[in-house]
DNA sequence: GCGGATTTGTTCGTATGTATT
DNA sequence: TAATACATACGAACAAATCCG
């Protein structure tokens, strides 16, 4: 959790590119000068290369430096890329972007959730919903339990590609919830309710009615979202 | 392009992971074992560290060292993970996965490129289906403007995120196609008409044809896979 | 076009601090 | 508490490729 150095560099630099104060197709200052302004070593700067290719941010051409990336080569899949991108003036198309995205995936999930999820998985799922249930008026115990049951639904999807896909776009989710949010427990209960009809849903191996739970939620989360704007 | 002592070194211990060397939950030796083993750093190891938990293969947990993750963790959706776990005895689970998942976002990105291309993205869609017309009997050639085609068809879809999603997708084909191809130059007939029928769709912005192209493709191919196993 | 100065790529040894056992 | 192992960071060496006069 100790936030380093190489952390600290990755984060300005990162955001530096996203932020447009270097061009994509411009190059990164040198190693040697990179060295300098961050007083750090060259092995640091290496480090801080890679993860920013790892992010697709820049493309590094051998023996000739870093150079920061097309936009659309950049990894919005990465949390960081994501925050970086979202704390700039809003980009409604990404968001826009990310919003198709899941409500492509979401409902599929469900689907295969209630067509898949064993004894045990329903178990998990049952507890998250119990504890979203008790802990209504807790913010931080309420998010943590309706994390819980997304997680306990995408396991019973039983797609493990789909899983790694979820963990991405979830990310994606909690970046513009944390943007989005303005502590509204008035649709508390209506959000309960969605989440005990899409885990019904799944108990009685009904995937139309998964499907209908899934997109259901998701204009409702969308409705607020554009309340909110 | 060159490969260095870290990269074989991610390679052998990534592939003993995936074949189950060390299993989910199991240590790996400590650093100091591994440097001798390889006969290198620590830095080095730590590099390796560093990538195969970037691959959500290992955990670190701190001070006490690298465990395997459990398989459910594994990022299927980076193409070392995957092409390791294919190459071991037919994981016909992942397979499945990975046909689902295309099967739920080709359909999207075809029809998402027929409703949103504009002229340019066309002539790069029918460039790249020209070239395949023209290479249809070097497989080599064939094989490249194929995936130019499907890289023009992905931007036409204009959703950056959708467009990171399948970089991963797409390489999850790349290795099962390796694996299964098998020079069959009979049905080529089929799948240039096919690559028509989906680029006619898009140039006539018709979002329900586009769709069923889409669909019609992915059929062929599983088709083609079953034939073949 | 040539050759040296510069920059990058890879690896190593080591130092200092911190957590585990 | 001491010994061990991990976490981060530094400096340096050498090879290989590029840049510039």
């Amino acid at each position: 959790m100790t936030i380093t150095k190489t952390d600290r560099i990755i984060l300005t630099l990162g955001q530096q590119i996203v932020s447009g104060k270097y061009a994509p197709g411009a190059a990164l200052p040198a190693e040697a000068e990179l060295c300098a302004e961050f007083d750090t070593s060259r092995n640091i700067i290496r480090e801080v290369f890679r993860s920013l290719m790892a992010k697709r941010l820049i493309d590094m051409k051998r023996y000739r430096g870093a150079f920061v990336a097309p936009r659309n080569q950049w990894n919005y899949l990465d949390t960081d890329v994501l925050q970086w991108c979202l704390a700039e003036d809003d980009d409604p198309q990404l968001i826009a972007a990310m919003c198709e995205v899941r409500n492509l995936v979401e409902p599929a999930i469900a689907r295969w959730a209630a067509e898949r999820a064993t004894s045990s998985d329903l178990a998990l799922i049952e507890a998250a919903l119990n504890d979203m249930i008790i802990h209504n008026q807790q913010r931080d115990a309420f998010n943590e339990a309706d994390i819980r049951y997304h997680e306990a639904v995408l396991i019973s999807a039983h797609n493990p590609v789909l899983q790694q896909l979820n963990i991405a776009i979830s990310s994606l989710q909690r970046a513009i919830f944390e943007r989005t949010w303005m502590g509204d427990e008035a649709n508390m209960p209506t959000t309960l309710q969605e989440h005990k009809a899409l885990f019904d849903a799944i108990r009685h191996q009904d995937g139309d009615a998964a499907e209908q739970a899934a997109m259901a939620m998701i204009a409702s989360a969308t409705r607020r979202l554009k309340e909110i704007t």
